[in-house]
DNA sequence: CTTCAATATTCTCATTGAAGAATATTCCTC
DNA sequence: GAGGAATATTCTTCAATGAGAATATTGAAG
């Protein structure tokens, strides 16, 4: 995995917030809608590209997408996660980010194992 | 400093090995040409976007301009770099930038304290 | 004040990518 | 298999940016 590449994906705000979610766990996207308050489109598409570079995995649970971050991460990605998980703290839109995010978790019982209770529960409730 | 700016600096190859360079000291834009091997003006341009967005200091030598780290540089910058630092190693064209960028300061001495000695040497030597 | 060396700027062209609207796909439920 | 929910894709538009050629600026030296 290429450095550059790395940071192209890194330079989109939306997709900084998907990955600063995704550091805490697998989430579905309309959890990342829910979270993010970002039309659909624009969520999908930043995943989509996330996906496309090998940031995240995705993984299908009846009609719910799964992403998550990959299991096996190349050390210059694992690096940059920690680093993001560092600087995320300085900006408010993250912190209000983990803020909706905790809710959501807190929903779900605390270490959501994804798949499993997130398909319990429709997503427009 | 918005930490998606720092990304947009990061996310352009020859901006990377300017700022790997960087790292290691101050260097004047001949020399980066000598290291980079990159033609003068897609230097210059990536030192002046890297200058607009705050992630180095130039000042004037006589003719020469020396390029530098900020002296004084927020936390996000700072912890990026160190992650850069860490990433490099993985790469080639990296060791090969510092490779040539050792020769350079061993013509100059173990430190160089920029101005002084580079103005004593014209760089189209 | 002319010239030369070091560096920056302007202009043009091509590529990339972000956003939104509309539409398509996939899977579940009945 | 029809309908609905969740997600993805396509198309268009627009702005940003990277590269290179040519030109401009700045400073030193004669």
């Amino acid at each position: 995995m290429e450095l550059v590449k790395i940071y192209e994906c890194l330079c989109d705000r939306t997709r900084l917030r998907i990955l600063h979610l995704l550091i805490e766990g697998p989430l579905c996207v309309c959890h990342f809608q829910d979270i993010l308050r970002e039309p659909q489109v624009k969520i999908s598409k930043h995943l989509g590209y996330l996906k496309r570079h090998g940031l995240v995995e995705a993984e299908r649970c009846a009609n719910m997408m799964i992403y998550r971050l990959p299991t096996k991460r190349p050390r210059q990605l694992e690096a940059n996660l920690a680093c993001l998980q560092d600087c995320v703290e300085t900006e408010r839109v993250f912190r209000e980010d983990a803020a909706r995010h905790a809710k959501v978790r807190a929903r779900f019982g605390p270490d959501t194992p994804a798949c499993v209770r997130e398909a319990g529960a429709s997503c427009d409730e």
